[in-house]
RNA sequence: GGCGCCAUCGUCUAGCCUGGUUAGGACGCAGGGUUUUCAACCCUGUAACACGGGUUCGAAUCCCGUUGGCGCUACCA
């Protein structure tokens, strides 16, 4: 049988991390078994589901490279095949009309609190006769149930183990709220069976739905595909990972500008790990390595370092072309030429864990930032003593002819100069003159991206800086 | 409350199944090195088997319990 694999998000909000991990687990279980990896949205939820969240979650799952097979379903448009379902298990009696208020239903939990046990609701409305529910249905609002049968519900589950359950605790559970509008449990499994979906992976917040879902699965005749319950990827205080914590959403990662297969490769090491101490994996590598059986089983935290220690190791990797590329978005207000751009990807790509750093550092380049005078001063150095080795640097780097101004020639004139009167008193000046900054490159880097011309007007400026105070 | 899941450095984790490791790696942090600072790079260091019993010559590893965390408990998904 072929192996066939699912992501089913609802679109109540932005797709978030975790729902992009568990996608890229249902992804690589599918393509390591040459199977197939589908997407459907689950929108029977018509109050809560927004139609604008729905290219939210196509867009993070294209940007991610996490391309689904066919044409992506969505539950809503699959209502005609539930119903028939429906009337299957009210015509087979292994469902009833439930015709319960809501207020009665309340009432009920809250004794059961008091009892303290399990919340579950036992309808007597089972034995209703059809001729009687189908009368009563014309006055009463009712909702669909399952007769539940009360067993042990044993499954083994791929990262669980095995995991019972009893189903006398459930009560009698809520399959739709009327013919057309099923409910959660019943559409899952109903839309599984339909899309011969072989292997359920999904959070762990799932655990609990699935003894309901094979019961369903049993009262419908449905063959049982396999589970994998994932571990949730949780905040730096074990709570739920949400909008409070910062950035979430693949679409606030998309806009920081990390690198679609970092992201991936960071995602995979929560809940999963190689047998050796490997951490950096391309996506065929993944499809290759990854194992079902080797994911987690406890919760774990969504580290921003480590994603951006991974990001950073991509961003090394990529050739100076390629990052401008990326980082031409965030210097968008200078105008930057593409030889520019390419400059400024060589100078920083060891130091950039995100793309949109390169605007804090290396914005200096096209507009020299507002700067103290006093920080032109090496350590304890005086103001003097500063002017005057920078005095010496502007002679050197003007006697150097413009078509040869470079990192080598600026070095070698240089380099004597600052042996002989301190490096740390005429390399940090220089420095601080070019960036207006206190961490940058290395002088003679800058010297070499701004050219003679900017660098000779950067210095006097610092140097009329130091006159002023 | 009930039910379920889980528990190794601050974090992600290897080791657990098939008891015997100086409990390993990575991120972070600290210190040192390298043609100035920062970064990068290299080196070194830091730091963990939740607790209590049991089984055993021997327990991170097997068993039981405790504690703690998380999830679910809808006419949401």
């Amino acid at each position: 049988m072929k192996v066939r694999t699912r992501i089913a998000p609802s679109p109540t909000g932005h797709m978030h991390v975790g729902t992009a991990r568990t996608a890229f687990f249902n992804y690589l279980f599918a393509k390591q078994n040459h199977g197939e990896f589908l997407l459907r949205i689950e929108d029977t939820d018509i109050e809560r589901s927004k139609k604008e969240y729905e290219p939210d979650i196509l867009n993070g799952l294209k940007w991610l490279g996490l391309n689904w097979e066919g044409e992506l379903v969505r539950q809503s448009e699959k209502v005609s095949i539930h119903t028939n379902y429906l009337k299957k298990l009210l015509e087979s009696k292994k469902a009833f009309y439930c015709f319960h208020t809501t207020e009665e239903l309340e009432e009920e939990q809250k004794n059961q609190a008091l009892e303290k046990i399990s919340f579950k609701h036992e309808c007597e409305h089972k034995n209703i006769s059809s001729e009687e529910a189908t009368n009563k249905l014309k006055t009463n609002n009712a909702i669909i149930r399952l007769k539940t049968p009360y067993k042990k519900i044993i499954f083994k589950d791929l990262v669980k183990g095995e995991v019972e359950f009893d189903t006398s605790l459930l009560g009698d559970i809520s399959l739709a709220k009327n013919l057309d509008t099923p409910l959660y449990n019943f559409a899952v499994v109903v839309d599984d069976h339909e899309s011969e979906i072989t292997h359920i992976i999904r959070g762990e917040d799932h655990l609990s739905n699935t003894p309901k879902q094979i019961l369903i699965i049993e009262a419908l005749g449905f063959n049982q595909p396999e589970y994998a319950h994932l571990p949730l990827i949780l905040a730096t205080d074990r709570s739920k990972l949400s909008k409070r914590h910062g950035a979430v959403s693949v679409n606030d990662f998309t806009k920081l500008g990390y690198l679609p297969e970092a992201m991936l490769n960071f995602l995979a090491l929560i809940g999963w790990h190689p047998k050796d101490e490997k951490e950096i994996f391309n996506i065929e590598e993944l499809i290759k390595e990854f194992d079902l059986t080797r994911v987690q089983k406890a919760g774990g935290i969504f580290d921003i370092e480590k994603l951006n220690s991974i990001n950073n190791q991509y961003i090394k990797n990529m050739v100076p072309a390629e990052i401008a590329k990326f980082i031409a978005p965030y210097l968008d207000m200078y105008n930057p030429t593409e030889a520019q751009l390419i400059k400024v990807a060589h100078l920083f790509r060891e130091r950039l864990n995100i793309f949109s750093e390169v605007k804090e550092l290396a914005g200096f380049i096209f507009a020299l930032p507002i700067y103290e005078a006093s920080l032109l001063s090496w350590k304890e150095s005086s103001k003097e003593k500063t002017k005057e080795k920078l005095e010496v640097v502007l002679n050197v780097l003007e006697s150097i002819p413009e078509d040869s101004f470079d990192i080598d020639s600026t070095t070698t004139e240089l380099m004597p100069k600052a042996n002989e009167l301190g490096r740390g008193e005429v390399l940090w000046p220089l420095r601080v003159a070019l960036s207006g900054m206190a961490k940058s490159p290395s002088p003679f880097e800058i010297l070499d991206v701004l050219g003679k011309k900017e660098s000779i007007n950067r210095i006097k400026k610092a140097l009329g800086k130091l006159n002023e105070a």
